[in-house]
Formats: C-alpha cells, structure tokens, sequence
DNA sequence: TATTGTTATACTCTATAACTATA
DNA sequence: TATAGTTATAGAGTATAACAATA
C-alpha cells in the first residue's frame, strides 16, 4: 500500500446518519450475519462455502459447461476447476467431455449431488434471522429488496 | 473434502419459494452487489478491503487497543498485526506502547488517516443501490433491517 | 486465430499455534 | 500464570498469465 497524502480537500463532515446510509449498513451487518450462519452449516455438509455455491448454481436437469458456471458464479474460469475438483472427488459431480463441441466440459450432478443440492439450497434458504419479523413485514421487505434488486415481479416464484 | 453419502432420509422437495427464503435470498445479494461497489472504491483509496475497515472501526478520538479492534472486527489478533502494518506504512495509523499497561500497543489515527477515514466512511455509506426507492420506500425498508438487526431504535442515531 | 479448460503463480483474508515481553 | 502483540504457517478464495487441445 503506497504512503497515503492528503486527497483533494475532503470534508471531515460525518453524514454517518443519512437514511440511506443507514440502511446499507444495516443490510451488511445483517448479510453478514446471514453469511456466517450459512457456512458454518455448509461446513457441516462438508462442503466449503465456494464448493457449496457452485453446486448450488448447478442444475441437475440441464449440464452446463464450466465456462457458464464460471459466469453464474462471477468468478475467473480458472477457479472453476478446483471448485469442481472437489465436488468431483465428493462424488457429486461429473465432467463430461461435450461431443458436439470437445473443448467443453458439462458438469454433471450425479444422484448424490442432487441431495445433497437440496441440503444446500435449505441452508441458503434458512431464515431464522428473519424469525422476528410478521409475516406482514416479511411480504413488505420481499417487495422492498425486490425492487432494489430489479429482479422483476415476486409472483413471478 | 470427503467422499458424500447419501444423508439422512433427505427429501427432494424444491421449498426454494418460501417467503422467507426469498427475502433471503435477495438480501444475500444485494450485499453481495454493495460490497462489489465498496470494494472498487475502497481500492481507489489505495485500500484493501479488510484495512479499509479497520480503519473504519477505529475512532480517532478515543485511541484502542489492538485487541480490542480485533474483537470488532470479529477477527483474531493475529490478523490486526498485519492490517494495522499496512495502514501504519501508509501514514494513517501509529501504534503506542500503553505507558500504563507496556503489554497494550493503542492504535492511534493521524490526521491523514482521519481524512482518509472520512471517506472510507462515505465509500461504505454509498447507497446507489437504493437509488431506486422513494423517500417512504427507504424509512420502512430502514425500520424493517432495523427490527431484523435488532439494533434499537432507528431514532438514537 | 479464437476459445475451453487447465496449470502455475500471487495476493488477500482468516485461523491456529508458538514465541516475547510484559503483568 | 496469564495476557498482548507478534511471527510462522496453512487453507480458502480469487485474479492474471501461459499452455494444450480443439474449433
């Protein structure tokens, strides 16, 4: 890290209490906490938290090669392999050289993989962190972080 | 990672639209999305993500322990060794030897690191993500992670 | 030539264990 | 003996660059 000067007259003014401030804090703090729930049962299913991840953005109905689970992930292709390295070595996936076009490898999940998919999806999904919230202000916050995140109409599920 | 067998009586039920789950899921990544933006801009700063926030932790009116930044940060003191030899070589931290404990070394900001903490501060409070939300959309989406985090009251702030 | 997957390599972040200097 | 900070080390995650096989 370089030796840091002075940037361009920054103000020392502490606007810590906007609103929307706030609310980005408040949304890491609680993603934060989400996260650290989640691996530390992803660890139980002996997966690590990257390897669970892939195997969740895999599906078992339709092979993908690696280079679109790479995209799907938001990571280099080169990660992709020693990711698929261990779920292949855990019997949860198969690489399987794609005939019509031989650079490409689909990724398989086997009938293992498929279960133990389903595990990964509970724990992504588990949300007793929200448990104190109604179930009024539970819709309310889905069409919250709905609409922040564009994802388009919640019906839609 | 070990070899998988089948776990226990795992059904193969999809449940991946529960309400709660869903919001889940969208707050997972939303954060993800913040943190990709801090990040960028954390690195502008000539910052590493971890550093950017430690220095975000440390108050330069009331000078801490080590040990104690560690503990905010959630991390182990080993860590802070590392982080804080970064933001000292970069003129914003200084380390002093507690003159009533000799085993505490107190982190200290500098004027430097004061500015620079600045706007790390406005790097983590960037809300462009929110940018999307009116005014009443924002209070409630505040009150709502508020009541989640279990933080208190949105008021003392 | 361009693309896929792989390998080699490096950096960041984090954890554990052992060491030192203080208390 | 207990604690604070440090060092050494290791694993996980991610990135870039170069390579072999294939198109």
């Amino acid at each position: 890290m370089a030796q840091h000067t002075t940037p361009t007259g920054s103000s020392s003014v502490l606007d810590q209490c906007t609103l929307a401030g706030d609310v980005v804090h408040r949304i890491m703090h609680i993603a934060g906490a989400l996260r650290h729930y989640q691996d530390t049962d992803l660890a139980q299913l002996g997966l690590t938290p990257a390897a669970a991840r892939a195997l969740h953005q895999l599906d078992p109905d339709h092979p993908l090669p690696a280079r679109d689970l790479a995209e799907q992930l938001g990571c280099d292709r080169s990660n992709v392999t020693a990711l698929v390295d261990k779920l292949e070595q855990a019997g949860l996936v198969q690489r399987r050289t794609d005939p019509a076009d031989r650079r490409l490898k689909t990724l398989v999940v086997t009938d293992t993989g498929r279960r133990v998919r389903d595990e990964v999806h509970r724990v992504l999904s588990d949300s007793r962190l929200l448990s104190g919230l109604t179930q009024a202000e539970l819709t309310t916050l889905r069409d919250l972080v709905w609409k922040v995140s564009d994802g388009g109409c919640p019906e839609e599920c």
